[in-house]
RNA sequence: GCGCGAGUAGUCUAGUGGUAGGACAACGGCUUUCCGAGCCGUUAGCCCGGGUUCGAAUCCCGGCUCGCGCACCA
């Protein structure tokens, strides 16, 4: 299976980065057909997850300032303390070590570390002693502006340019739920030991969707669409279970409907993009897998050469990044929802006298007269404030108290957020595996990259019979068509035709349009099926809309012509 | 980060201290040429740095990358 990794290198697919200078490991280069192929993954994924949902697609720094990452706790829970022993030189998470030989709770700080090895002498399993406990974070920093400057971070996911954007956001959606926001962008994490080629990389290409709900409706006007969707569902305690979405979230195995939409919709788009159905299920993480933002949190996985890997993660992060940056940031994160019908309740309110208060009370009759509007408690002849610590008895003369009507329209909510998140280099890579087949044609190995044809980087290539004239010039003159057409079109006279099928077949072009004798006597020409090596024959003035009609679906070209040879 | 193994044209590979060889691919030409045909020709390589040696692809040290195992993967 390997063998597709020496042609993706080969014929422009994927290369390593840094290659002249030695390489790098964790980062990876598109070639022109990659790049080609994510970008076709990126317009499907807006075309499911902005164009058919109610949301929008933003784009924000890739750099963030500290103040966003302790605010999202990664600047907390991204960073481990490792220690490493002596004599044996294991190296443990240090928080993991402790909890599971002392049983403590860790603060995961050096200093915090350190001094529990020393109260308790712990030593490596070995016997041997531990070095100086050591941060390792996985955020790569930076500093901002000239000197030392400000530390700032490279994201380590597009979401939070999202979460702090909040308020502009709710502002373009008018304040009215559920709504949608993605972002598609480059992230970061200094990984440890990056391996397994694109699979895990220190730069990747994140989709991420945040999808703004209200905590009492989790739900999706679309999901009858998936309720009878069934997916190998993997549950936290590693049952597998083959039913319907919809069973799964009655029976509580999938936490409510709308992370059942998105797990549904998911496996929609990853199929449509040329992940192979039973290559495909989707595993709920166990309790101490979770993200420390996630409620609950299912990972679309695909079966590769690697084993199953993760592709996508769709997690219910709760209020949890909305409530931090607005405790934070001090800015007032939440969205008001006004009632169907507002809720009447009769009140008394008391009401200061300030011509009482301003002269006993002088330089704190302000604060006082504040206290007394926002008192709820029991009206007597007197009441008891609490103002700047101080406990001060009011008197019944410095206030009126008044019987009204209260009408209650809203109320202000902090939205719940369903993260889609999406690891296109892993989908683009799990795609071209799933896509990569050998074939025998006339007792000859061929390979083939099966990828769906809306996918491909190269739609058609335009082949010369002869690589001579007329040929040649009839080919440029159908290429110069067909890229008006919008084709992303190749020319090829090198070679035998035969030889050319094949090169084109490797790269997953699903149609060789072909320039022969009888071109020159009616204005036709043959297009090539990849997948059965089927020809028809066509009038060229048709040819640009039957490309088209076929590059949409998965139609047999026999509709569209005499079959030739 | 630790341990083991590997690194020779674009790709695969021969070469174990003494002139780096082959296959495929690519490129040019010939051949009225529809599924990797043939013939002629061309381009192109010892991962990087240091050491040992008269002489290193080959031996030694360090780095980088790749594979496998351990650890890590919020």
């Amino acid at each position: 299976m390997r063998d597709i990794n020496e042609m993706l290198v080969r014929r422009g697919y994927l290369w390593q980065s840094f290659e002249i200078y030695g390489g790098m490991a964790g980062f990876v280069d598109y070639g022109p057909l990659g790049n080609g192929l994510r970008r076709s993954l990126e317009n499907l994924w807006r075309e499911y997850f902005v164009i058919n949902e109610r949301a929008i697609e933003i784009d924000t720094p890739t750099i963030g300032i500290e103040d966003v990452f302790i605010a999202s706790g990664h600047a907390s829970s991204f960073t481990d303390v490792a220690i490493e022993c002596e004599s044996c030189g294991k190296i443990f998470r240090a928080d993991h070590y402790i909890k599971e030989k002392l049983g403590i709770e860790t603060e995961e700080t050096a200093e915090f570390v350190r001094e529990v090895l020393s109260t308790y002498n712990l030593k490596c399993e070995c016997g041997g002693r531990f070095k100086d406990p050591e941060n390792f974070n996985l955020m790569f920093s930076t500093t901002i502006g000239p000197g030392k400057g400000k530390p700032g971070y490279l994201r380590p996911e597009t979401a939070q340019g999202i979460f702090i954007n909040f308020k502009r956001i709710a502002d373009y959606f008018r304040d009215k739920l559920p709504f949608g926001v993605c972002q598609i962008g480059r992230a970061y994490r200094n990984e440890i030991s990056p391996r397994q080629g694109v699979i895990r990389l220190r730069e990747f290409n994140q989709a991420e969707l945040e999808y703004f709900t209200h905590p009492g409706n989790k739900k999706h006007p679309l999901f009858k669409k998936y309720n009878n969707l069934k997916i190998p569902l993997v549950d936290k305690n590693d049952v597998e279970h083959n039913i319907t979405l919809r069973e799964a979230v009655e029976k509580g195995i999938i936490a409510h409907e709308l992370l059942a939409y998105f797990i549904g919709k998911t496996a929609d788009f990853l199929i449509r993009a040329g992940i192979k159905k039973e290559l495909l299920r989707f595993r709920q993480h166990k309790d101490d897998e979770r993200a420390h933002y996630a409620v609950d949190c299912w990972d679309a996985e695909a079966k590769t050469s690697y084993g199953w890997i993760e592709i996508v993660g769709i997690a219910d992060r709760g209020d949890y990044d909305l409530t931090r940056h607005k405790k934070y940031s001090k800015e007032d994160l939440s969205i008001f929802i006004s009632y169907d019908n507002p809720i009447i309740r009769k009140v008394k309110k008391v009401i200061p006298k300030m011509s009482e208060l301003g002269p006993t009370f002088r330089g704190k009759a302000k604060k006082i007269a504040n206290a007394l509007e926002n008192y709820s408690g029991e009206i007597g002849e007197s009441i008891e404030l609490d103002v700047d610590g101080e406990r001060i008895k009011v008197e019944r003369k410095f206030f009126d108290v008044v019987e009204t009507e209260e009408k209650i329209f809203g109320e202000r909510i902090v939205p719940h957020v369903i993260e889609p998140s999406f690891g296109l280099d892993r989908i683009t890579y799990a795609i071209l595996e799933h896509s990569f087949d050998k074939d025998v044609v006339d007792g000859e190995e061929r390979y083939v990259l099966r990828l769906k044809r809306w996918m491909a980087p190269v739609q058609v290539a335009v082949l010369p019979l002869l690589s001579k004239e007329p040929f040649t010039s009839k080919a440029e003159e159908i290429v110069q068509i067909l890229k008006n057409s919008g084709f992303f079109t190749e020319r090829d006279d090198s070679g035998s035709i035969g030889r050319r099928y094949r090169r084109y077949d490797e790269i997953g072009t699903p149609f060789c349009v072909t320039i022969d004798h009888q071109t020159f006597e009616d204005s036709t020409v043959t297009i090539r099926d990849r997948d059965t090596t089927e020809q028809v024959r066509v009038k060229i003035d048709e040819l640009p809309n039957i490309l088209r009609s076929l590059l949409v679906s998965e139609r047999d070209i026999k509709e569209f012509g005499e079959r030739f040879r």
